[in-house]
DNA sequence: CATAAAAACGAACGTTCGTGCTATTATATT
DNA sequence: AATATAATAGCACGAACGTTCGTTTTTATG
């Protein structure tokens, strides 16, 4: 009966999958607020109420630990961000939802301290080895992402043709950024609004005139 | 003869002070790549030929030695970019003496790991405590000078009254912020000229048409 | 030049780090 | 239910951490 067999082993997985994905989501949340360095394996152990060795025995090494927690944080934002947006029509909906679940995430909305992915892009960036390399590439995959989908509100005579969409796409992502700096260092708490605010500015600068409104709520 | 004593114990300082300042300015190359809780005084000795204790004699605690590695990084931040900018005449020429100077710093031409105070600000984003005020303060002071020139180039009529300085500012900062992740991480060599173009860009969307010429060059 | 003060050193403290072992539970399969 | 296997705990290790202390060397002053 390899139904059953298999309904055991995938449906209900064994129980150190299962214990690895819960250490690695609290190993994501620590680690958005101590950094990916700062992550520690005693204080994560402590925090679940497990033994360091117990816990360490879920990963080789403590750098195996950090990519883990980066490839986790990777999943939860595609699952949290990119899929439900798209999951929206191509276009000016699609790049919409995009923006403003970036926005969200960059609040706080989704991981503890803020985004994860920003603080860990200047934590690594003067360093080198597997961690930095994992953050890079999920950082291209991002603006890829966020390109394409301009890209295709292009096709959809959303925005005009003439824009260069990567271009776009680094100023979006670089008021966020912005947004998150001010909000989470210098407690700004408009920083959210006017960044939604200038990034609908943007993207009206360069929109055509059949494109859907672009309007301040959250919607599109 | 107070005079003497004055030029021994000022022109030519205390050894003591000497060393303090060269620990310091290591201090902050090594924390602008290794960050400032990976600035470790074991490895700052080391690389200044020290022992741990000596060292650690010119500061009563970590944290200490924390706050005066801030302090000398707006120090030289200060020297080098924002005094030769408030040299220039009030209006556009100081503001983009301010943000060439900027940029030039975020691309790693001051401190060795890239922006100093980026890397701070996003580490300690999440904490709390005198360094994280330290860095918030230094902050604020920054935003507020580059918000003052953008004022001061609406005063002297190079910049429309009609413009938000402050909004102006974010960006201008944004972008940078922007440039110094892409270049830094991505390894996008060609991020300072864009977001220089883009700043130039941003800049004549509010310039007035007796403002002087915005070249895409270094001079203003 | 002598001498008091300042600066740097060397060794050690108690902790915590990451990482190995071995033993002991808990889980899954026959 | 018995048994094999997977998961966790316990313990110890060497290294590095921030920090303290007493000593020695260097510097500045009368």
């Amino acid at each position: 009966m390899p139904g059953a067999v298999q309904r055991k082993t995938v449906a209900r997985r064994r129980k150190g999958e299962r214990t690895r994905e819960s250490i690695l989501r609290a190993a994501v949340d620590l680690a958005s607020v101590e950094g990916l360095e700062g992550l520690t394996i005693g204080r994560l152990a402590d925090e679940l109420k497990m033994s360091k060795s117990g816990l360490f025995a879920h990963f080789g090494s403590k750098e195996d630990l950090q990519l883990a927690t980066v490839e986790m944080a990777r999943q939860i934002f595609v699952e949290r961000i990119v899929r439900p947006a798209l999951a929206r029509p191509e276009g000016l909906p699609r790049l919409m939802g995009l923006c403003q679940g970036w926005l969200d995430h960059v609040a706080g909305h989704v991981f503890k301290g803020g985004c994860f992915f920003t603080a860990a892009s200047f934590e690594f960036d003067s360093r080198s080895g597997p961690v930095r390399d994992a953050i890079v590439a999920v950082m291209r995959a991002w603006i890829d992402v966020l390109t394409r989908a301009i890209a295709g509100a292009q096709k959809a005579r959303h925005i005009k043709a003439s824009a260069d969409a990567r271009k776009l796409a680094f100023e979006v992502y670089s008021l966020a950024m912005g947004a998150n700096w001010a909000l989470q260092l210098l407690d700004d708490k408009e920083a959210m609004n006017k960044a939604r605010a200038n990034i609908l500015a943007r993207i009206r600068a360069v929109a055509t005139p059949n494109c859907p409104p672009i309007k301040d709520a959250k919607s599109a």
